[in-house]
RNA sequence: GGGCGGUUAGCUCAGUCGGUUAGAGCGCCUGCCUUACAAGCAGGAUGUCGGGGGUUCGAGUCCCUCACCGCCCA
């Protein structure tokens, strides 16, 4: 809609000046999304870069300079809030898309709020940094790139290691922009020059720096536990990778012959095949069949091995063994099964790994060895029966494990992985990783909201093991440890080594396992903003302490951390908006990490000042930063799941997939952004509705053509010879004395629905925000305000003082409703501004302009009264002349009965009337109206003078509806005024605006009766 | 098994601290191509607030209970 070449955007080039009538009447999100979406990224306008000097950010170079502010309808002279908010940055980082996916419904929804936020702040005067990258992926990237070799014949082990990673880069080189490509079409008002991939030289450097501290503080081990094997993918993976699903199995009852032959014994299996590993047998203590058999060994059948005898296994009492479980006696293989790895742990019992990485039986000598697990399940139960051994099968439900991402049963191993203690305190003391998660939470340091996630995550964290970090995979971090083969010693460093630490032999290997990519991704709030930083880059902030907080401990150790420039800057950052399903994954591991690593990082200047007494002296004995700047984020904002119309959550499998961008081809990128911001109530899933999408397509075609009236207007005024002037408009906080009514009641709208809107996005209801602006500007502007100013506008020479005053009003009316409706539809607000201005913006884009605040509008309760008044006489003489059955364009007289002020106000604008209900003339009725052509409210009553016939039955179903409706409310009140408790316990207001509807509806009532009694005899 | 949500108009959802006669969008019905917009305008109909019980002067809202749906954890 570009009226005139803007300077920079890139608009195509159009007549100069051109007419309204030849802009297209149907608004073409096509036709501008994707200009302004480069123009946004190519013109850097969202960057924030890395202040220059002090950490105290007090000034943030590209904000001050872009942002006008104030451009329209600032009350003048006021001094900048923005100066005082600058220090506080409203920082968002960007939960990273798997480098290997597509933008899907919940992105959208996801940076759509982000968005809002990031613009509306922004706007407000506060910097705003929305940081965006991607994640490396292990798990999916190596999958991707696996089946690419597969239909090229290769895989990755003919491969090789090195050759393998080097294809995982040049397929991220190729195709890892996806994903980003499509976010710059939502039109996110993120900081590209600041994106980052979680496998960046830097991060990495600052993963590998993570690791080797949690190491040197103990809290990293390597151990041989029970791990959750995924055999298709030959990894292991992590509590939360995996998925319980209960299905029908089959519980097997196995009878284990005594070595003695004095008997047997019957034990209860789901997974007979594990036999062959099992080391015990175990019954509860308390179990009286059992009691005589503690301590006898067994015969485990099958278990022989080259035609050897079969292996003796103890029988052993353990309160793991419940009696009401199958038999109550269970067999125990501690290398696969994690409760009977916990009994060999109390027993001292040798694990005996019987199955491979792919889950195979591996057991050379055994007639089993190669077979599938399944498949040597069948060959162990025949074998079994053929002995004479199985005593029972029976159905049986179980929870089976299924990993999340290969969809293969879960195979419980036994194998040598590198965990992080949680629970356990750092070597030279502190807190424990979880209880700094803990406290961080609890004592109020990070907001949840909804709230209830609270619960879920303390919950969590109150029960939390430690974290399987290490993955058997080629594509992530490699974990910097290296055996030496000599003495078999750990090395773990920062820098390669040449020899082993601990007998210094030469003939040393790197680990070959990568860590779990949520151990990186944990780490990004603090490593994106440069942590650990270094000595020459480090922001030295001891010149600037104050002298109370000297700390004994501030001689740093080479170790410490520095505190950079821009983690004084952003750190902690503002909130996180995220999913509830990577609660657990994600938003707790950055507690966890954030809370550990950076209290060890000193606070910047500005902090300090607002440190506590019991902080400082916290700090007086060790180095760092209190917990509450050590939090990752302020407050997290979960959403909800986006579902498909009929609320199904989307699936491949199902194919009720929505595509955004497919859906923003259609509808536009704005109208796709509004329909999940006006759905985004906190805590409900939004059930995406296309319908719904269409119905805010039309809002923004709506905007459009009022954009397209006011346009008009201002040529129309120009040729007249009016002054237009659009970068100092004269409105002030007093109006002109001709200011008609529905102009002051515009601004108090104005006033009112900024400071909903500001209520609303501040509790993060961006629905609430969304829909105050979808009425302000449909129904107030467009419907009531653009009808009634047709009336003033009127251009004919000499200039008039109205016309011009409401010209001048709507344009800031107008111009600030673009800025309102901003955040939620920046491309859409973004090409009407710039055509407003024609040619010379005030602004490089609407999104460096002032946000409206209620202050900049003046309000008047009188003339909202009025107006209201006004719309009440129009819409029901609307209604009556539809009753009446008054041709569309014909014109009627009404007859008016009311009190003083009411006909005061209707004769006032009597020309409101004419426009907005066809009225053509207005006579004063000293008597209450009560034909048929006549309605009451509790302010007036009018009749509409018209002779044509009213339907007699229809006006009696509607007086008798309306007359129950009366009864029933009156007779509701009057119990309540006569109860005497409620009288004497209701508050005052309660009670008296009880009274005053009462009284209403008594007229109403006695009106309606009237009416009904004086309608013909059916 | 433990925990947490939800159930309000035909559909999708709001409903604040318990307070006056429960709202929106979409859909539906009627009439209008009104010089910004038919992707529009004007008007209209539509509710056992899941069932039952309780607290209260007063309950969609608080408590108990039942039913159904969903999610998380084990």
């Amino acid at each position: 809609m570009n009226r005139k070449d803007t300077p920079k955007p890139p608009a195509q080039s159009q007549q100069e000046q051109s007419p309204a009538a030849n802009l297209p009447k149907a608004y073409d999100p096509a036709a501008i999304e994707r200009r302004w979406a480069e123009y946004w990224v190519r013109e850097r306008l969202f960057d924030v870069p890395t202040p220059a000097t002090a950490p105290s950010a007090s000034r943030l170079p590209e904000m001050g300079d872009e942002a006008p502010n104030g451009v329209l309808c600032r009350p003048a002279g006021g001094p900048s809030k923005a100066g005082k908010e600058r220090a506080n940055a409203f920082t968002l980082l960007l939960p990273p898309p798997n480098v290997t996916g597509r933008l899907h419904m919940g992105h959208m929804l996801n940076q759509t709020e982000m968005d809002i936020l990031a613009r509306w702040r922004r706007m407000g005067g506060q910097p705003s940094l929305w940081v965006p990258g991607t994640d490396h992926a292990g798990i999916a990237t190596q999958m991707m790139v696996e089946r690419q070799l597969a239909t090229e014949g290769a895989d990755r082990k003919s491969l090789g290691r090195d050759a393998f990673t080097a294809r995982v880069w040049e397929w991220k080189r190729q195709y890892g922009s996806a994903i980003t490509n499509q976010m710059r079409r939502l039109g996110a008002s993120v900081d590209w020059s600041r994106e980052y991939f979680t496998m960046d030289d830097r991060l990495s450097l600052a993963v590998k720096e993570a690791f080797v501290r949690l190491y040197e503080q103990g809290l990293i081990y390597r151990g041989a536990y029970i791990v959750n094997w995924d055999p298709i993918q030959q990894t292991a993976v992590s509590d939360l990778e995996v998925t319980h699903e209960d299905r029908l199995g089959k519980l097997y009852h196995i009878r284990y012959p005594f070595a003695d032959g004095s008997g047997s014994i019957v034990v209860a299996t789901t997974r007979p095949e594990t036999m062959l590993g099992d080391t015990a047998v175990a019954v509860n203590p308390t179990d009286a069949r059992y009691a005589a058999f503690i301590g006898k060994l067994v015969s485990l059948p099958l278990s022989a091995l080259n035609g050897a005898a079969n292996r003796e296994i103890p029988i052993l009492a353990d309160d793991w063994a419940q009696p009401e479980f199958g038999t109550g006696a269970v067999k125990v293989t501690p290398a696969h099964d994690p409760n009977d790895f916990a009994i060999g742990q109390r027993h001292a019992l040798a694990s005996i790994t019987v199955l491979d990485t792919a889950a195979q039986i591996d057991l050379p000598g055994s007639p089993y060895h190669g077979l599938d697990r399944f498949a040597a399940r069948e060959k162990i139960v025949a074998d079994l029966e053929a002995l004479g051994l199985l005593v029972e099968v029976r159905d049986h439900n179980l929870a089976i494990a299924i990993s999340q991402r290969s969809r293969a049963v879960i195979e419980p191993r036994l194998s040598l992985q590198w965990f992080l203690a949680v629970n356990k305190t750092p070597a030279a003391g502190g807190d424990s990783i979880a209880s700094n998660a803990i406290a961080a939470v609890r004592d109020g340091h990070i907001k949840f909201t909804p709230s209830m996630y609270e619960k879920t995550y303390m919950e969590w964290m109150n029960n939390i093991h430690d974290w399987c970090i290490s993955r058997q995979l080629w594509w992530g971090h490699r974990i910097p440890a290296w055996h030496c083969t000599a003495c078999h010693a750990i090395t773990v460093a920062r820098d390669t080594p040449t020899a082993c630490n601990t007998c210094g032999s030469t003939d040393i290997s790197q680990e070959t396992d990568v860590l779990d990519t949520w151990f990186s991704s944990g780490l990004l709030p603090f490593t994106v903003f440069g942590w650990p930083g270094n000595s020459e880059k480090a922001c030295h902030s001891d010149t600037e302490r104050s002298e109370g907080s000297e700390s004994p401990h501030f001689a740093q150790s080479e170790t410490a951390s520095a505190l950079t420039p821009d983690l004084a800057a952003f750190y902690p950052t503002a909130l996180l908006v995220t999913g509830f399903d990577i609660l657990f994954f994600w938003v707790a591991r950055m507690i966890m990490l954030g809370t550990h690593f950076m209290r060890d990082v000193t606070a910047s200047p500005a902090q300090e000042a607002e440190f506590t007494a019991e902080e400082r002296r916290e700090l007086a004995t060790r180095t760092g930063r209190p917990l509450r700047f050590a939090v990752p984020f302020r407050e997290v904002y979960i959403h909800a799941l986006v579902r498909d119309a009929n609320r199904e959550k989307m699936s491949k499998t199902k194919g009720n997939v929505i595509d955004p961008i497919e859906i923003i081809e259609r509808f536009g990128t704005d109208a796709v952004r509004f329909t999940l911001a006006s759905m985004a109530s906190p805590g409900t899933d939004i059930a995406f509705s296309e319908a719904r999408t269409e119905g805010n397509r039309g809002f923004a075609n709506k905007i459009w053509n009022a954009a397209r009236f006011l346009f008009m207007n201002l040529d129309r005024a120009r040729e007249a010879g009016y002054k237009v002037n659009l970068t100092a408009p004269t409105l002030l906080a007093e109006l002109p004395d001709e200011t008609p009514l529905e102009t002051r009641w515009m601004f108090s709208r104005l006033n009112a629905v900024s400071a909903e809107v500001h209520r609303a996005l501040n509790d993060y209801r961006f629905d609430e925000a969304a829909n105050a602006i979808y009425q302000f500007f449909w129904g107030d502007l467009c419907d009531w305000y653009l009808e009634i100013v047709k009336l003033r506008l009127i251009f004919e020479a000499p200039v008039n003082a109205v016309t011009a005053v409401t010209l001048a009003s709507l344009t800031v009316v107008f111009e600030s409703a673009l800025r309102l409706l901003s955040p939620f539809m920046p491309f859409l607000t973004e090409e009407i501004w710039h055509a407003l201005y024609a040619g010379s913006p005030p602004a490089k884009s609407i999104a460096l302009t002032h946000y409206p605040q209620p202050a900049d509008f003046p309000a008047s309760m009188l003339s909202v009264a009025a107006m209201e008044t006004m719309q009440e006489l129009i819409a029901t003489v609307r209604v009556l002349r539809k009753d009446l059955n008054v041709p569309e364009k014909e014109a009627a007289p009404i007859s008016l009965h009311a009190g003083a002020r009411v006909i005061a106000l209707a004769d006032a604008h009597a020309d409101m009337l004419a426009r907005l209900a066809r009225v053509s003339a207005i006579e004063i009725a000293p008597n209450p109206l009560t034909g048929n052509n006549a309605r009451s409210t509790a302010s007036f009553d009018v009749a509409v003078l018209y002779e044509r016939t009213i339907d007699i039955p229809a006006e009696r179903e509607r007086l008798t509806k309306d007359l129950a409706k009366y009864e029933k409310g009156l007779a509701a009140a009057e119990r309540q005024l006569g109860n005497e408790s409620f009288m004497s316990k209701a508050p005052a207001h309660i009670v008296e605006g009880l009274r005053k509807q009462a009284a209403e509806t008594r007229t109403l009532h006695d009106k309606t009766r009237a009416a009904l009694d004086a309608l013909p005899p059916a």
